[in-house]
DNA sequence: TTGTCTTATGTGCAAAACGCATCTAACTAA
DNA sequence: TTAGTTAGATGCGTTTTGCACATAAGACAA
């Protein structure tokens, strides 16, 4: 099967290549965002209504083109900026897309970055970008078995998504729940003070089920992570909760 | 500090791009390849000495550039085909690589992948492409703490690496400690039969740890990807172990 | 003032997972 | 037959986890 190697030694082809690279025609690069946050409780994307050819009237990621002289995280801060109004979020690069035929006009590859965005930033970016719209993202497989996901409007129509941000959600929320519990991504979808609850609805949220209220108090509380505020929770009409703050373990 | 966007609503600016990207200069696509396996016990990595200008003298990762009509996962398979001479082994994609400088000559962007090979498919591509170099990987953090790595020569002499090859370097390693455990990546690094202790050198290979057998044993075969062959070890001067097979989770 | 409602926070305990020492099995070589 | 070596199993104490339940702290209404 492969003894049709052993007689030539590997000849590198790209040399010519490496010479005079701009010979060759290259594929366009863009990244695309998932800005995800979490509503009533469940995970929620933005998305733009696509007004123009291909895949109009479908919903797609905010996105642009990376610059010559623009890093690929200077390009993602640049799309949370410039689409959605926003900085100072949590952004990690997710993986990078390049199948043929993603987008019919021609051949673009695409970084996905992942934004993390706490209640707040969610609603500004809502309020600064009014085309954007929060979809929320129903993840119907359970752990990290992966698998499609659907997005839907507020008032819970199935919305078709554009090119293949169907499998760059998937992937987010793929992401997203192999990383909650080792890392501290959570704390990325919420504000600076929050109570052990709020951790809990994150994480619940996140991985779509319910986890063990006592098992998860400890666990978190021991990871050394928490550091008491003193202050507690006002407005409630019961016992206030601790608040806490998100401390990087030294 | 963001309230210079509460005047002027969000203005889509890539949006002549949208139309003609061809307008703009694109940084050109690449791939680089990790070839991983293990010799005596401890990773190795597969590197190419520069003879040409930037970073002669240097080692760097076997790569090439993306076709127009090449997906990102066909371009890493043409580089492991031609550049190393083999197939059929574990490739995954690992994290794309987009500083501005990271080619002194010119833009170029690169999608990093992670092959790993077993021991003949390690010994195979040395053959196949004499100029290939099996470095030693020093990993000098524990668990996922992240950092430096260093290359080795087969005498144990430091290879500095080309381009920014040793972050993809330190990113292979990370994403393969991180996982081992909970993936089923171990057995890319084993032949079709293996004994339980292989699998816990791979394990400990990759971690750089020791790891308790009786447990190790004990989780492995609780998770039911270990199938027993029935037949056994042969050319040992001890008790031979049982052969396993690797069988995916039904 | 007191009792009720509701959620926060803490406790006790059984089950499961894990680390580790140690025991037995199976093979070679002398 | 015996010594040497590694495979594989077992027992047990420790740690982690799941879960039921108890207690604490606030608002509110009678």
């Amino acid at each position: 099967m492969q003894n049709a190697y052993k007689a030539r030694p590997v000849i590198e082809t790209e040399f010519l290549a490496e010479y005079d690279p701009t010979a060759y025609e290259r594929p366009a690069l863009a990244v695309d965002l998932v800005l995800l946050g979490l509503r009533e409780g469940r995970p929620a994307a933005l998305l733009l209504k696509r007004e123009q050819h291909p895949h109009a009237g479908r919903w797609a990621l905010p996105g642009g083109f990376v610059g010559i002289d623009q890093t690929l995280d200077a390009a993602a801060l640049h799309v949370l900026h410039e689409k959605a109004g926003i900085t100072g979020v949590h952004l990690e690069q997710l993986y990078t897309f390049g199948a043929l035929a993603r987008d019919p006009r021609m051949r673009i590859v695409s970084v996905a970055y992942l934004a993390l965005l706490p209640e707040a930033a969610l609603a500004e970016a809502l309020e600064r970008a009014p085309s954007l719209v929060a979809a929320g993202i129903e993840v119907p497989w359970s752990g990290e078995a992966g698998g499609d996901v659907v997005a839907l409007s507020p008032k819970g129509e199935v919305l078709p998504l554009a090119f293949d941000h169907a499998d760059i959600l998937a992937m987010a929320m793929l992401r997203l729940r192999g990383k909650l519990d080792y890392s501290d991504v959570g704390f990325a979808l919420l504000p600076e003070h929050f109570t052990l609850r709020q951790l809990q609805d994150v994480h619940e949220a996140v991985l779509g089920t319910t986890l063990n209220k006592p098992a998860f108090r400890r666990r978190m509380l021991d990871r050394g992570w928490l550091a008491p505020t003193g202050s507690r929770e006002a407005g409630t009409s019961f016992r206030p909760a601790e608040l806490y703050r998100f401390q990087p373990s030294r």
